[in-house]
DNA sequence: CCGTTGATTGTTCAA
DNA sequence: TTGAACAATCAACGG
């Protein structure tokens, strides 16, 4: 018997979950305890990219932030980030198209922003150099977005509507 | 003491 | 086109 109490488990003091079948991601992080080539921890000084934008979260992501809370809520005791990402995980497939279209808009939402944020960057890495070849760029910089949401999926009908005035984009002028 | 891992999937960049 | 890595989270654990 081993003793493990599912339920009883209040805390998992010590991630006891199955082995995982065979998901392995490839490891994602570089090596275990080596941190050379991409920088484990995005907290790390990393000072080659001054303004290096994050990457957005995906629709997974953003369905995983409302799901710890409910998650959490109904599992208090557990505070595992595994546990949570592996129910995620598989509610998360579970989920119907329709209902991961929420998410997946943001998700495109951030991704646009995202992308505008990729383009002063790109540029900035060039300029950087010294050489400021405007020709360089020759991706248009959105001037003022289309409105990606032109063609959104039929669906949506009325959840999400919020509001769409997020377009403020503050262009990080310069601090100097 | 602080850095790192662990787990999920999706997305994104670079070569 | 493919691969590799990272995005949040939070607590526990290693050196």
């Amino acid at each position: 018997m081993k003793g493990a109490k599912g339920k009883a488990a209040a805390r998992v003091p010590k991630e006891v979950l199955n082995p995982a079948d065979d998901r392995r991601v490839g490891k994602r992080k570089a090596a275990a305890g080596k941190v050379d080539d991409r920088k484990v921890k995005r907290e790390k000084k990393a000072k080659k990219d001054p303004n290096k934008p994050k990457r957005p979260p995906s629709a997974f992501f953003v369905f995983l932030e409302e799901f710890r809370k409910t998650f959490k809520k109904e599992n208090p005791n557990v505070t595992a980030v595994s546990a949570v990402g592996k129910a995620a995980g598989e509610k998360w497939k579970s989920l119907s198209p329709v209902e991961k279209a929420p998410y997946e808009s943001k998700a495109g939402k951030l991704k646009a922003e995202y992308g505008k944020q990729m383009n002063a960057y790109n540029k900035k890495q060039e300029s950087d150099d010294g050489d400021e070849v405007s020709d360089r760029s020759k991706s248009e910089v959105n001037d003022e977005d289309d409105e990606p949401s032109r063609e959104e999926e039929h669906k949506l009908e009325k959840e999400q509507d919020e509001e769409e005035g997020g377009e403020e984009e503050e262009e990080d002028e310069d601090d100097d």
